[in-house]
DNA sequence: ATTTTGTCTATAACGGTGTTATAAACTAGA
DNA sequence: TCTAGTTTATAACACCGTTATAGACAAAAT
């Protein structure tokens, strides 16, 4: 009955993953291009060489491949988060972190805006297998992007950069949050530049950042960047 | 050659802006269910009772269709901040003009997703015509929504509250990137509860409230609000 | 009052989409 | 080699946005 478990891979199993990864990325170009309305199945798979029903035997549909580019977009960003060195100084460290976040937004609008969007019921079924995930699962934290950005509050929560008797994924959440909500206004063209979305960019986290620290982290913030932290 | 600058409505014009209206309510409950993909021109004319065509007569297609919706959602948008009462305290009018954004968000998701979205080529749309707009075009400032923000925030540079020495709508965009952020991640289902959106959203807006504030503004919310704003 | 004029509407068609039924091709194992 | 199971290609279905076309209709002119 087709035991997915089996681990030796056969003839048949190695051309579908082949074809499984040139669907992703023929798709993946498409979402580039136009969105995710510009992926049609069967120019999908007129590009790759196949009918559509190679589609629905690997993804199950549409939504599955949707689903694949989903959590395609989510190993990117959490490459792109990893790749940040991790500085000795909390602080920079995540400052190197959201630095990242609106690069990766940047350079890939479109999985970035699948992502986030709320209208795509790809939302729904990634949460859904969140929340019934193994014991483990406290929230997001399976995202290896979520992690990197909570493992670095804590960090400057340690440091006595920020207080510690927040909730550290509640000081991550709200670094996330404006971290986001500057990417997504400047996707969206709400900027009247780059470097005026570079200048708002910076501004904010900046902000951001003194209205969480402490007297400790003010003044330590302070001597990293060599100026007056009260403005 | 129909000029349209004719200021009497005659029959024709009335039945013709009644069905405009038709059209906008019906397509809007769309919008409300399903997104913006749900809205079928088809089914859109069969609920108001005439032909697709009415919709090309009157909007120009669907694009033109969405486009009437994105401002019509604008409008609203723009009708919950000029509810919000204008204390005569810069800070809480603020605090207000946010809660009201969030409430706006969270009770009109497709709106919400239709105005900040990115795909949707009447972004582009809006932005152009916005560019090329009267003199008095300083940016967005079209929109009364931001016109509320921006007053908010010079209202509390001239209380002294928020340093004169950084512009105006730079402060007014940090707290819009933060605000619309929080509200984004809540609609997508990032959050475990609206407890938790809830308490994100107060702690983030505060917190943000707080990198901008000066050292008399910290003293006056701290007067305000009764509590030691060190944190 | 009647004719004319111009716009709007209803119908049908075109090319496109995602999805599904069906039969042929193909692989893996007995 | 034969058989069982799966994947594929083709065609069809229902739907979509858009458009061409002919008929309906209101406004204006005779």
């Amino acid at each position: 009955m087709s035991l997915d478990e089996s681990p030796d891979t056969s003839t048949v199993d190695k051309r579908r993953n082949a074809q499984r990864a040139a669907l992703l990325d023929a798709a993946s170009e498409m979402l580039m291009r136009g969105g995710p309305d510009a992926i049609s199945l069967r120019k999908l798979a007129a590009n790759v060489g196949t009918s559509t029903m190679a589609v629905y035997t690997a993804f199950g549909g549409k939504e599955g491949l949707i689903t694949a580019l989903f959590e395609e977009a989510f190993d990117r960003l959490a490459a792109a988060q990893n790749a940040v060195p991790k500085s000795p100084e909390p602080l920079l460290w995540l400052e190197g972190l959201g630095r990242a976040y609106r690069r990766f937004a940047l350079d890939n609008p479109s999985y970035y805006a699948l992502m986030i969007s709320v209208t795509m019921p790809v939302s729904e079924t990634i949460r859904h297998e969140e929340r019934s995930s193994n014991p483990p699962a406290r929230g997001i934290s399976r995202y290896a992007s979520y992690q990197n950005l909570h493992d670095a509050v804590q960090a400057c929560i340690d440091d006595g950069s920020f207080p510690s008797d927040v909730d550290t994924m509640m000081i991550a959440d709200a670094f996330w949050a404006t971290v986001h909500g500057l990417c997504s206004l400047e996707l969206a063209g709400f900027y009247a530049s780059a470097e005026a979305a570079q200048e708002r960019f910076s501004f904010t986290c900046f902000s951001m950042m003194r209205g969480v620290l402490t007297e400790k982290g003010l003044a330590k913030l302070a001597s990293l960047a060599g100026v007056d932290p009260k403005h």
